[in-house]
DNA sequence: CTGAAAGCGCTTACAG
DNA sequence: CTGAAAGCGCTTACAG
């Protein structure tokens, strides 16, 4: 929106021999206009080039039309999936995301976090928490600005939402054994994560309510390499012939090394939306 | 910004007994204050909860302080990546970042993207443009609003930039022979990709240049199922002791069939901002 | 160091 | 079906 080289409603509605009113009224589709009206307007915008001025009619409007996300990062699996499909949910309803991470410099907190994003074009914010942060529990939002969080447990003063983990947990486990393993090994998520936490009590009380043994659990951290790790370790355990891994990263790691021991490994990641996507690997 | 309860400049002017003016001028940090106003203003705005209206300020200074960010997704690897680099330089600036998607349904052209995003509080944008697209080669951006290209091969009227597609995999190619290969495998990504071409043209005349016979190639869809195929075919093949995937995924997959007959599997990764990312997986 | 005035480009009642 | 007026909340010269 350079000011010099733009061209307003103004522009059009002189050129066009109209009143800036009926520009507007074709702009937004208004159809108390005329069709013989709205096609000359029409023909002077086309010419002009005109767009509307987003500022000005978010200023009048009250509202941008625009949701803001924070997230640690986009580059994880999980919160790149969640992210597209924030997308082009809100792109269905013609609301745009404005993106912002926490980064590492500032304070990791939900108060900094909001505060940032209230300097934004946004009606809204949500917010993708994979880690615990200090003051997730009792945080407030500004009244002004609504909030939702995706996280695990629910906060007490904003709204929470999030995958089904432990129950995913239990499904893959069920599932694994239904295939004849004698119990399942697991690779978990870091110990700072909610979400590898319960994927990680889910894989143990589905182990033991079906009364297997349970194996020690190896803890990575996401990446590659520590699945690559475990599964050298793994690699060796003749006992071993299910894996279930926390993330896909880890899974990836694992299968070099403990194939073929390990006859069967699944990997699970909560993507967005509630939807949980299995990836089966090494069929056994 | 729901109009009602928005604390507005003018609140904190009258209620601190000073004019809008200097309201303005110590939330934009002008020394131009006597401290002990400023001091009165702050707590005033701290106490209402004042926040700076961004339409109204972005309408005055006719700018957004935002970047728009086209992609076809945001869920693939590298993309992830370029995202992330891209908000984060953005934030060093105090730029925002609005991201949006080519959606499937809309017409997949440069144009249609760009005008979308003109509807956008942006003043730049950037598209990253993995696959051809139909109206790359002649499109001509708007002169109201800066366009930036990531793709190979430049467009004719918009700036372009991309990494080093071939010079990676003449690259990986010597890496690899310098290890005692007598041949590097390739499985490349889908024709309809300019990078994939481009990487598969650089293993090519890497391979000829060395003077090693050049294996017949695989061509993938960039996912972990086809890489997978590929290493179901190339497990067989006892002359098959390097494989370079175009991308981690297909590499990931690969290695899942591909071991031990391969003892090196290569995957290269563009990621963000020009900088090259290896990956080197069963050092053999 | 501080304030009164004008205006950014649009939309929202209100008249006609 | 069309227009004149007011105002969204801020900033930018211009005075003092």
């Amino acid at each position: 929106m350079a000011k010099s080289s733009q061209v307003s409603m103004q522009d059009v509605a002189k050129t066009a021999g109209v009143s800036p009113q009926t520009v507007s009224r074709v702009a937004n589709g208004s159809d108390a206009v005329k069709p013989e009206t709205r096609q000359r307007v029409e023909a002077v915008m086309q010419r002009l080039g005109y767009r509307p001025n987003y500022a000005a009619r978010a200023l009048k409007r009250g509202k941008f039309q625009d949701i803001g996300v924070v997230m640690f990062n986009t580059s994880s699996f999980g919160n790149s999936r969640i992210l597209d499909s924030i997308i082009s949910s809100a792109a269905d309803d013609d609301y745009s995301i404005t993106i912002q991470t926490m980064r590492h410099g500032s304070e990791r907190t939900l108060a900094a976090a909001i505060e940032r994003m209230q300097q934004q074009p946004v009606d809204g914010v949500i917010v993708v928490l994979e880690e615990r942060i200090s003051d997730f529990a009792g945080y407030k939002p500004p009244k002004e600005l609504p909030v939702v969080l995706i996280s695990e447990g629910a906060a007490d003063h904003c709204p929470t939402v999030d995958t089904d983990q432990y129950g995913c947990s239990t499904a893959i486990v069920d599932y694994l054994m239904s295939k004849g393993h004698k119990t399942v090994y697991h690779i978990a998520g870091p110990a700072t994560s909610r979400a590898a936490e319960s994927r990680a009590r889910g894989w143990r009380e589905a182990l033991e309510q079906i009364g297997a043994p349970v194996p020690s659990m190896y803890i990575g951290d996401w990446c590659a390499d520590s699945g690559y790790q475990a599964g050298v370790a793994l690699a060796h355990d003749p006992d071993c012939t299910a894996i279930y891994a926390a993330n896909d990263q880890m899974a990836y790691g694992a299968i070099l090394d403990c194939n073929p021991p390990a006859s069967a490994c699944l990997t699970m990641s909560a993507s967005s939306a509630s939807t949980i996507r299995w990836r089966t690997w090494c069929h056994g």
